[in-house]
DNA sequence: TATAGGGCTTCCCACCGCTGGAAGGTCAAG
DNA sequence: CTTGACCTTCCAGCGGTGGGAAGCCCTATA
C-alpha cells in the first residue's frame, strides 16, 4: 500500500503518518522506487492511531497506548489508568471551559450590542 | 513599574509580557538603562489582556479589544459579535469534549482494570 | 518515444502562545 | 569590591500538523 491508501483507510493525512513515522510510531517497510510500503499491520496502527487520535490521546499516551496494544501480557489495569488519567484531564478543561462559557454568556446576554458605546463586556475586561 | 511589578500586578508571567511587546500589543517605555519603563496605563492594559486571556479570546481577538476599548466612539455591538463569535468556538469545543469524555468515561467504566490482558479500551481502539 | 499528469520523496518554514535557557548588563546591600 | 537579584537580548523548542518548493517515479496517451 501507498501512502495515499493507507490515508484514505485511516483518515489520516499524508503528512501527519510521514509525521508519525518521523517520531517513530510505525516503521514502514521502502519499495525499490524509495516509496513507503504499508503492510496491513501498518494500516491497523494507523487507524488505531486515529480514533486515539481523536479520543483526545496525546502523541505519548498513543505510544505507550500502541506498545500496551501489542504486549499480549498486558494488564487491563495498565490501560485503564492511563484512560483515566486522560479523562481527568478531559473533566478538568471541561471545567475550565464551562466557567469561561458562562462567564462569556452572561456578559454577552448583558450587552445590548447596539450603535452606542457602553459594553459590560469591555467594562468587566476594564474592570475600572 | 519595572517589569517585575507590573507582572505580579498583572497576574501575567515577565516573559509573557516581553512577548505581548515584542508583538506590538503594549509599547512600554524604556528609562535610561534600558529597563522597561511602565506606566500606570501600561499596567492597566496588561491587566485586561490578562483577563481577556483568561476568558479564552486569542491574542488577536485581545488586540481587537483592546483597540475598541481605547476607541470611546466604538459600537457596543462590534465588541458583542467578537465575544459571541468566541462563545460560538467555545460551545463547540464544549460539544467536542463532552463527545470524547463520554465515550472515555463509557470505556473506563467498562475496563476491568486488573491484571488480566482483556481491555475494551484497548478492543475499541484496535476495533479487530 | 516523448510528454504530460499525478503521486511520491525530502526539506524547511509557519502556526499559537508562550517557556526555557544562555550570555551579559545594572543595581542595591553589605 | 563582591554578591546576588534583577534586567536585557537572542535563540530554540513545545505539539501536531499544514503549506510549499524542488525533484524523482510511474502510468497513460499521442
Amino acid at each position: 500500500m501507498n501512502i495515499s491508501e493507507v490515508s484514505t483507510a485511516s483518515g489520516l493525512p499524508a503528512k501527519t503518518i510521514r509525521y508519525y513515522e518521523d517520531i517513530g510510531l510505525i516503521r514502514p517497510a521502502r519499495s525499490a522506487n524509495g516509496y513507503r510500503a504499508f503492510s496491513d499491520q501498518d494500516a491497523h496502527k494507523l487507524a488505531f492511531l486515529s480514533r486515539a487520535r481523536s479520543l483526545g490521546f496525546s502523541i505519548e499516551d498513543c505510544r505507550t497506548l500502541l506498545a500496551l496494544w501489542e504486549d499480549r501480557s498486558r494488564a487491563s489495569g495498565d490501560v485503564r489508568k492511563l484512560a483515566k488519567d486522560h479523562l481527568d484531564e478531559i473533566d478538568r478543561k471541561l471545567a475550565e471551559l464551562h466557567q469561561m462559557r458562562d462567564s462569556l454568556a452572561h456578559l454577552v446576554k448583558c450587552c445590548a450590542g447596539d450603535d452606542r458605546p457602553d459594553c459590560p463586556i469591555i467594562d468587566r475586561l476594564a474592570k475600572d
